[in-house]
DNA sequence: CGCCTGTGTTACCGATCTGTAACTTTACGA
DNA sequence: TCGTAAAGTTACAGATCGGTAACACAGGCG
């Protein structure tokens, strides 16, 4: 029994604000943003409106802290990867990028997986939607993150490999989203690996013919 | 002056359905599909709900013969390209197949260059949409294409290859809209050319092992 | 001239949307 | 036991949504 749980007529139950944010996720991916109402989601969470506005103010308030949920859960995912591989060695650090490679594949062939945020991208244009700053502080987080795995792990042109897997992440989500889990996506992996080996490669013939030279 | 053209008091007018067709491309691509209703997409096309009904008998139906007329811009795209590089060898192909990667990245920095039909996957989740057929058939379509292309530029693993550079492309698209133009994104071309070159030198090491057995 | 097709106009339907007001009930802690 | 804060209830406002009915009007063509 977590710490903002509660028991209700002998029923252990979260708190409807928890409730409430995990149904609006649930039903923005299955309806999509605009394709639910503040009351179906206060309705499904076992609550009611008045709760919900008293929570969140407004349904884009609503759908930020709903994005800032989905983006909490790729700390845990760092975190399962640096206890995987607590060395920083260049051989280390590779593994880890191989490992990191199954891991967004694993969790991006789930059930909607890491598409939340590209789909509030899609579905809310306006330039100022409290929604758009989190996706766009997330992805540079991320993409920061994958750049100093990639450098640790001695590949030479760390940035342009982070943002070819990045592309090809991001590619293979929305691929899935397209025509399903067994088009093109279905080789995220393979693709990802052949580029990581293309680029360590190149780091190989750039420092021999450094040797070369002397 | 067009075909399906009319002269109303003197000035040339496309007729009512075209006049639809682009008005609602454009007030999709601003505001997305389901944050503008059809009484705005008649207004701002200059006729009336009433007409729009009568040629299109739905918003889902006017959505997807939006689509189809996107889809439909990519036929002279690659007629284009064939007609720049009209031979068949592995080399012109080869070239053609830079010239792909080019010319893609070009329209994809354009406004909202092509991503009507991914914008469509996301914000229409119900899987019997009619518009979600036109993006299955049309993404399919694409690439069997870029398959062809590759392989007849001497690609050993030509669906490999065309797999890899589609994941990049559509990942650029959604990349530049969550992040704009200045993300990863920016750097599509240098990417998708060194994944060519390592694919080519792929095949390139097949041949000289080949070679070197007898 | 009369016919016909395409188009414009107005009014309307029922449903749903976000958001609010006022009030009642519940639970828990001092 | 009483006070307080969170949560539930009901009703409603104002707007917008997709879609339809009925009718007026226009131009082209025989």
């Amino acid at each position: 029994m977590m710490e903002n749980d509660k028991l209700v007529s002998g029923c252990v139950m979260k708190r409807p604000r928890e409730r409430i944010i995990e149904m609006a996720q649930l039903l923005f991916r299955k309806h999509g943003i605009r394709g639910v109402g503040v009351d179906t989601i206060a309705e499904e969470a076992g609550t009611n409106k008045m709760t919900l506005y008293r929570h969140f103010g407004s349904k884009d308030e609503l759908i930020a802290e709903c994005l800032r949920d989905t983006a909490g859960q790729a700390e845990v995912f760092w975190r399962d990867l640096d206890a995987t591989y607590p060395e920083d060695t260049p051989e280390d650090s590779l593994a880890k990028l191989h490992q990191w490679v199954r891991a967004v594949a694993s969790y991006a062939s789930m059930e909607g997986g890491g598409c939340d945020l590209l789909t509030a991208a899609f579905e809310l244009p306006e330039p100022d939607h409290p929604a758009r700053l989190v996706v766009e502080a997330f992805k540079r987080e991320q993409r920061g993150k994958l750049v100093a795995l990639c450098r640790s792990a001695g590949i030479t042109e760390a940035e342009g490999l982070a943002d070819a897997l990045g592309l090809l992440l991001e590619g293979a989500r929305v691929n899935r989203r397209s025509v399903g889990p067994n088009g093109p996506s279905a080789h995220f992996v393979a693709i990802a690996e052949a580029v990581i080996a293309s680029f360590s490669a190149a780091g190989e013939r750039v420092r021999e013919r450094e040797l070369e030279r002397g």
